[in-house]
DNA sequence: ATATGCCATATCTTATGGATATGGAGCTCC
DNA sequence: GGAGCTCCATATCCATAAGATATGGCATAT
């Protein structure tokens, strides 16, 4: 015979009890059967667990020694179903979440963070930094649940790229620099793309991130213009970092403004330059995890509204 | 459905194989049942705890989570039934030992505890000190297993007292008392019940524990002898610092005659006078703990060939 | 397209948990 | 001290559910 919860169930009835009858009522059973499951266990364990006399059944000391344990042992179950149950709620279990460096820039990544948190406490949060494509690769193959990410570098099927804002990108100079010097608001305020001939550029290409910079490139490639590309980093904090050290020019999402204030001068782009820097969530369309649609709502219902020009 | 153990046993097999037909050929159950408890177990969490696709079953996240926790409880019943197999032997226990404050004084009581201390690491010694009465009336009520006492009180039915050796009763007189200048060995030696006549005697005489001086004052009432009882006290240890004081004599058990052995004259009584300190074990006839058995059996083999006149 | 491996479903069998009926042992209460 | 009561054990029967057998469907690999 093997063990099973049963009978530690219909022990601890009889243990607190004291009386196999009364135990069996409670039990909802009848007190025979009761009696041979208990019989069971003992010789199973190889120990007489109770004394039986005219009132009731007495624990032994050895079935002292049982009650503890097996006290122990349901309580634990106990404890397993009440937070599988939470797990089928969604309202437990792990969340790992990726995104990109220049995602993370971006004021709602840390604020939807924060916010899920709150909500969903018994949730676990796997927060990690990567590339877009590897981002990408790992929650089609079930590593990752979501994702932030910018410029999508791949749309394997099967997953969802929601975009959650589209913010404008802004030219990053040196204060000293000739493009610095354009005027905050006004006609000749915005940077026009033969601005960049011969201008000594950096670019974020960390491999597999194309993003934003290759579609940079490919416009001024469109219209002929040749900029002179000094440095490819793996960072957009490198990349401001460079400009501010006057290294160059530099094209940013606008939410990194704040960057580097003091040093590092930010112009919008002519309207005819359709370059912009879109935040988008990815997961898998067929996520069965309900915390994946607790997030994805969370972020959806946060951005609501939101056209991504602010911030 | 309630959960039962087979269900963490077949989980663990599936998930461990990552096979559903091989978890079942080593469960040596057929596949259909096994598919079957499986989905019976989901059905009960109410989540998925398999992907199944077409080389195999793949834990789901759920599905892993409940593994860490089926995994725990597993092993705690594992624990579980080898610990009880421990205590259905009877190495794993445990046992209460009374002993009055004079049993307590013979050098056996704690050698023998010493042995089976060793002995039997997992059986756990509850060791008190009690009257003989409250000793008896507590084994007989299987509130203790086993007691050390020196003449019995009382004989209970069920009881067994195996007396383990009988020791010779001493005189206990101040250095410059009288009888204190008897020759220690010779003729004599000994002191005669008469020397008593109107000797300051103490008494042991805690409630409950009559024994040896009972039986000492009895032998005197016979003989037409009336010592002078100056005082009544609880425990051998008083006994002798009153004798020690200079306030009287006593009759204390052999094995006593090392305490205080620079102001307290230990001497023999004469041959015709009856009277002797047994020590004995007590413990219940029809106790069904193996831990009693190993220990009235050490106790016994420890005592074998000896008459108890030595210490 | 075919074949193969694997899991799910359907049906049947069997083992066992549970119900019913009865017996025996120990108290209690006259 | 005996009658009756309470409580647990035993014996027999029934029902449920675990397990076996047979088959089908789906996916991947060849």
């Amino acid at each position: 015979m093997d063990m099973e919860l049963r009978h530690l169930r219909y022990f601890l009835a009889v243990a607190e009890a004291g009386h196999l009858t009364r135990a069996a009522a409670r039990l909802n059973i009848q007190q025979p059967p009761l009696s041979q499951q208990i019989k069971a266990l003992e010789n199973h364990l190889g120990v007489a667990l109770f004394r039986r006399h005219a009132k009731g059944m007495a624990l032994t000391e050895s079935g002292e020694l049982f009650l503890e344990e097996a006290r122990r042992i349901l309580d634990s179950t106990a404890v397993m179903e009440q937070r599988m149950a939470r797990v089928a709620q969604g309202v437990r279990g792990r969340l790992a979440i990726a995104f990109t460096t220049s995602a993370a820039a971006h004021l709602l990544t840390p604020r939807v963070l924060r916010l899920f948190r709150g909500r969903y406490p018994e949730i676990e949060l796997s927060l990690s930094e990567n590339s877009a494509a590897e981002i990408t690769e790992r929650i089609a193959a079930r590593d990752l649940h979501c994702g932030f990410l910018r410029v999508p570098v791949g749309r394997p099927p099967g997953l969802v790229f929601r975009t959650l804002l589209k913010e404008p990108v802004l030219v990053a100079a040196p204060l000293d620099h000739r493009l610095a010097q354009k005027p905050r608001t006004g006609k000749n305020a915005a940077v026009a793309l033969k601005d960049f001939q011969d201008e000594n550029l950096i670019l974020v290409r960390r491999a597999g991130a194309p993003g934003l910079y290759a579609n940079l490139l490919a416009l001024c490639a469109e219209r002929g213009i040749c900029p002179n590309v000094v440095a490819e980093v793996e960072r957009m904090m490198t990349n401001l970092n460079l400009v501010a050290a006057g290294a160059g020019i530099s094209v940013v999402p606008a939410s990194m403004q704040q960057v580097h204030a003091k040093t590092v001068a930010y112009r919008p782009l002519g309207k005819s330059i359709h370059l912009n820097a879109p935040l988008n969530l990815v997961y898998r369309a067929a996520d069965e995890t309900a915390a994946t649609g607790f997030f994805v709502d969370l972020v959806t219902s946060t951005t609501a509204g939101d056209d991504g020009a602010r911030s």
